[in-house]
DNA sequence: GCCGTTTTCGGCCCGACTGTTTTCAGTCG
């Protein structure tokens, strides 16, 4: 079982103790431990096999876990979680996803109406039975109905592109609203995670007062793609946009604004850390300031810099917020410059028209001009990707042919790499010859079939590309598409290792539903000193855009531009592929 | 269940909001 079987498996056993009333701090231990495990940059399974390392040296892992994680490499599965399941009945889990609903309320309606699936508390809901309910009343029962439409509807979070959007216009729309003096995303989409379950803004108002605030509400209420207002108090607005998407709209006082950014912007580990971190400074941090204890007068909070500066840290970017390596980083003065988007000077992945994608080869280098690109790869697919029109060998020697040809009319202005997106066959192997791939500058290889087959033999077929003389790169190394297919099973420890020693480059594939490598993957990769190329897969002029959501998970991942091969000039990259 | 520069017990981040209550529990982020 690998790390994500893992840390499912203890979120699963926190999720459903929530329901037997269990101890909250055991609850938690649970839950941090799948977190601590799903952010390792390892193997649970190598650190076991191991002995010179051990597995309960990694904070939130203890003893406990240690066999837990033993016994689910050896059999699979948890005897305590097997028994859980048993307990709590799967009627109790999706009442809970209710919004509004907890363990605690599922478990009293499921005992005392004897609701045994959704339809049920619908009913129960329609003959009041639920406001009779002690501890419930008309108000809960009207939202238990109304969270009944919702929660199928947001049971998915987006993508990190598609919350990017809606931000962007309802910014927009707040523009136009006169007397807002600061207005800042905050929460996960700031921090750039890969998908956002809501959004966050946190505005100041000009001449902060009661009046101007309730402006400011009103203004973001009247935000066109609102379908209905949750809920709205003196400082916050909750809207929903579309069928279910959350916006959170806080007014927040000038002097606050940073203790508040900081709180809103999360991550809850990360925020959990800093608190920790000022209580053992005999201070307190609330999203109003960082105060001494038992003092009313903050000591900061204006700005984040101040925050992080009274627990004796440097400002800590958005993106490395997550509690994983950040508090370290910072304390030991090492945080990363993070990579930016004007790094980028190359774009190593696109296809044309040539096969599936919609644009000329032309269209396609004008386009990487305009963006100010100094070189790209035409990367099609091979012969074996049937479904795409792949090129076989004399096609792709052709279109090698003719960048050749045209390469003198982008002379000083665009250098065209001649490349090939090649598949790694079924069997193992690549779909073309090796005569045929050594006449290349740039050669990607990846998996497209077969991504059903077993750990060990997909591995191999990596492994295998990964040794091949002719392969520069990996895309997409884990095929994962967020939100619809999960990764394949593939040893990643293995294929880092392996690109380690032969100066092979892992991708990261900058579309918004694949993201691929992970940020987890890409600070493993950036451990061991594996080079990273950050390519946008365009199947047009306009897929060259995405470049910005792969820097977002890049940044996550805790590279830098130096960890990055296409922020290298024409001349350096030049050297590094032997082109 | 984890953890330790007040260590092997007794803590574990912090506050808002809601709806239900007459002082609080549950939920949420």
């Amino acid at each position: 079982m690998d790390n994500a079987g893992i840390a499912a498996a203890f979120d699963e056993i926190a999720e459903l103790m929530e329901f037997r009333g269990e101890n909250p701090f055991r609850i938690r231990a649970y839950s941090n431990g799948a977190r601590a495990i799903r952010d390792l940059d390892e193997s649970v399974q190598s650190i076991l096999a191991d002995p010179d390392r051990d597995l309960a040296k990694v904070p939130g892992i203890g003893k406990t876990l240690v066999e837990k994680c033993q016994t689910l490499i050896d059999t699979g599965s948890l005897p305590a979680l097997e028994k859980l399941r048993d307990q709590v009945p799967d009627v109790l889990i999706q009442i809970a996803r209710i919004p509004g609903l907890g363990a605690k309320k599922a478990v009293k309606l499921q005992e005392e109406l004897n609701i045994q699936s959704l339809d049920d508390l619908r009913k129960a809901c329609q003959t009041d039975e639920v406001a009779n309910l002690k501890g419930f009343g008309k108000k809960t029962q009207a939202s238990i109905l109304d969270g009944l439409q919702i929660a199928q509807a947001s049971a998915e979070r987006i993508y990190w592109s598609d919350g990017d959007s809606l931000a962007r216009a309802i910014s927009r729309h707040m523009e136009q609203c006169e007397g807002i003096e600061t207005m800042q995303w905050a929460g996960s989409y700031r921090r750039g995670k890969e998908t956002i379950g809501d959004l966050d803004l946190l505005v100041v108002a000009e001449e902060d007062s009661p009046e101007n605030r309730n402006a400011v509400m009103d203004h973001f209420e009247s935000y066109a793609d609102r379908t209905q207002t949750i809920g709205r108090g003196e400082t916050k607005v909750s809207i929903r946009v579309g069928k279910a998407f959350q916006v959170d709209m806080r007014m927040v006082a000038p002097e606050q604004f940073g203790a508040a950014l900081q709180y809103f912007t999360g991550s809850q580990a990360h925020n959990i850390h800093t608190r920790r971190l000022a209580k053992e400074r005999g201070l307190k941090i609330n999203e109003y300031g960082v105060f001494r204890d038992g003092e009313d007068q903050p000591i900061a909070g204006s700005t984040e810099q101040d925050v992080y500066e009274a627990i004796g840290l440097p400002w800590i970017a958005p993106e490395l917020r997550e509690d994983r390596q950040e508090f370290q980083w910072a304390s030991s003065d090492q945080l990363p410059d993070l990579i930016d988007v004007d790094d980028i000077v190359g774009d190593l992945h696109m296809h044309t028209n040539a096969t599936d994608g919609t644009a000329t080869l032309r269209e396609m280098a004008d386009a990487a001009i305009e963006r100010g690109l100094k070189y790209i790869a035409i990367t099609d697919h091979s012969q074996r990707v049937t479904m795409a029109g792949g090129l076989d060998p004399d096609r792709l020697l052709e279109q090698w042919a003719m960048i050749d040809d045209i390469r003198s009319e982008y002379d000083g202005r665009l250098m065209i790499l001649k490349g090939i997106e090649c598949d790694i066959l079924e069997k193992g192997g690549m779909d073309l010859p090796d005569d045929v791939l050594a006449q290349g500058d740039w050669v990607i290889a990846s998996v497209h079939y077969g991504q059903k087959q077993p750990r060990d033999q997909i591995t191999e077929r990596i492994l295998g590309a990964i040794e091949n003389p002719h392969v520069d790169c990996i895309a997409h190394p884990t095929g994962r598409l967020i939100n619809r297919r999960p990764p394949y099973e593939v040893d990643m420890d293995a294929v880092l290792h392996a690109a380690k020693e032969h100066d092979t480059i892992m991708e990261l594939n900058a579309n918004p539903a694949r993201l691929d490598l992970n940020d987890v993957h890409l600070a493993a990769a950036k451990k061991l000193g594996v080079p990273i190329v950050i390519s946008t897969d365009a199947h047009s002029t306009d897929g060259l855009d995405v470049m910005r959501f792969g820097i977002c998970q890049a940044r996550r991942g805790g590279l830098t531009k130096d960890d990055v091969v296409n922020t290298l000039s024409w001349t350096k990259f030049r050297k590094l592929v032997k082109a």
